[in-house]
DNA sequence: CTGAAAGCGCTTACAG
DNA sequence: CTGAAAGCGCTTACAG
């Protein structure tokens, strides 16, 4: 970055003060200012490629214009999508983004916070990689925070995530709406918190239509284990003429299993399929009908927040957003095939 | 975050000056401060819960201990992956990270770095979505900077990337190797630079073995398209015994095709595939054989060694670090089933 | 309308 | 061994 130019040397150019520089480049100028002096500051600024030191304007005025990312890595991996598009939105704003990862454990948490801290962060964003109870550490609460994907058993932070349990309904709803009966349930291990939130709004449904609930468990969300698991349900005795898959890897599953069995969907076999933004669902043949995880919305709702908390000065309700993620309709639902 | 201790507030309750705070708290304090007021600091330190506000030791050292890393969406989106490992070395050695989007234009280049050097980041990682040229802008050979997954076409900067046209070679070999002589090339969309390579290293080694490359170009690297082609290439008058793609996803297609058409892999077809990190290769089943990009250890690298050049304070001289992609086997490959 | 001064919280020579 | 002072680059009252 070689030597940078300081308001000084703009100063010294401009053959003003300090301050009347300071003035003139933070808008402040009017009315104080002679205009050709604006305007010897303004070119010596931009003859000098001025621009102020960042770090000495957060000292000096305490904001940094930071903001803090917690996260931690999930089943899935880290919650990578929400961060990219949380970033989008701050960037937008003039916000930077410092992440930490620290497990959700009160040592971890503790330490990630402080470096944060130090860095006089103005506030901090919570991304959770699976949706989950997130019980925040006192340091926390001292601080502008907003959850992601996340919530606070309390109800004391601000929080933002998908409505899971809504999800899992909507699927087997979808089904329902067709004719469907014999509708079967695909889920990864119901000890992950998502999955259970997910399955349980399904299962909720098929109840309340009077369907007894069938639900195979996968040891794993991942594509062999779907396949495994969907084999089985439709080489059962009655197999059903419907699926819910409670994530998107196990539906690339079912699609190879259909495929190897013989069976079209969704003539033979109707798939609906909960969403975990990887885009796989998107991209099967045919395109498999899905609830879409708002994930771009949900993470530009959460940084909106922060920074409207941020600069408005004065912190919001605290409040949690669900986001409804809604039908996004494939070709892979059709009415079930009278069984011969 | 409420009131921040300062080392005024150490010094205060301690009894000692501002500056014995700074030296015991920096380990300089050995011979010069007497060990009853050592402890007597950091006591005070631990009972105010005194850390250093970042910021202010930016200021005066001029070095943040927090780089800047340069990204933008590509083909496949962002390079998240590769972006996360590095961001796990550099909090590993005491960094943090700060990210910009930018798309590989002059004009927006230069606005990112502008942003970065406000903020006085200490040096800049360049992250590229897919493996490029990457011409960097004349702002940028002024910092400490290490190109991730893309290379200086002058060579002037210090790089890390996969050896695409390597990986594409191996996986022909591998089947070679098996005997099959009818082996099919599936790629994405030959205009872009990535895939380019990956194919051309694949077609050099089919000339190499006196076999004519095959070769089928996807229009898009999504999983419907490599379906597709893969029906197309399998359901063609002299149908391959093996096939190399250039994808994952195209690779998720040609097990989905195969099952369609009752194709047996690895029985009556071979696959290998390359790879791009998304876990989709290893998930199938049988598992297909793969070239494994080393995303991890290769942002791993790039990071190390731009944190080895700020430690010691000296440039390296420039060089690129070509990364082999290893040959991971999974249940994919057997040999050529006689043609009846 | 302008300039000199204080101060954000640190570190580091420098004089005692 | 310790303390007073300077200074990193800014912004913002405050006195002229």
């Amino acid at each position: 970055m070689s030597r940078r130019a300081t308001a000084q040397d703009v100063a010294d150019l401009a053959g003003v003060s300090r301050s009347a520089v300071s003035l003139v480049l933070n808008g402040r100028a009017k009315g104080l200012i002679s205009a050709a002096k604006q305007e010897a500051v303004l070119d010596a600024a931009r003859r000098l490629e001025y621009t102020p030191n960042a770090v000495a304007q957060s000292l000096r005025t305490s904001r940094t214009r930071i903001l803090g990312v917690l996260t931690w890595r999930g089943v899935g991996g880290l919650p990578l999508h929400l961060m990219a598009s949380a970033l989008q939105t701050s960037l937008n704003s003039g916000y930077k983004l410092i992440k930490m990862y620290a497990e959700p454990t009160e040592i971890d948490q503790r330490r990630a916070l402080s470096t944060l801290g130090n860095q006089q962060v103005d506030g901090m964003l919570v991304v959770a990689p699976e949706l989950c109870e997130y019980a925040a550490v006192e340091a926390l609460s001292a601080s502008p925070v907003v959850l992601l994907n996340c919530q606070d058993p309390e109800q004391r932070l601000t929080s933002v995530a998908p409505d899971e349990e809504g999800a899992g309904r909507g699927a087997v709803e979808a089904l329902l709406d067709r004719g469907h009966r014999d509708i079967a349930l695909l889920s990864g291990p119901l000890t992950h918190f998502q999955t259970g939130l997910r399955a349980a709004g399904a299962a909720q449904a098929l109840v309340g239509a009077g369907i007894a609930p069938r639900q195979v468990a996968a040891d794993d969300l991942r594509i062999d284990e779907g396949l495994a698991a969907a084999t089985a349900l439709l080489t059962a005795d009655r197999p059903p003429t419907a699926l819910v898959c409670t994530n998107e890897r196990l539906a690339v599953g079912v699609m190879l299993a259909a495929a190897r069995l013989g069976l079209t969907v969704p003539d033979d076999l109707s798939l609906v399929s909960l969403d975990d933004r990887e885009q796989l669902s998107a991209q099967l043949s045919p395109e498999v009908t899905r609830m879409e995880r708002p994930d771009d919305l949900m993470a530009t709702h959460a940084a909106e927040l922060l920074i409207e908390w941020l600069d408005s000065g004065s912190a919001p309700e605290a409040q949690h957003y669900s986001f409804v993620c809604p039908l996004v309709a494939g070709a892979s639902v059709a009415g079930p095939r009278p069984r011969g």
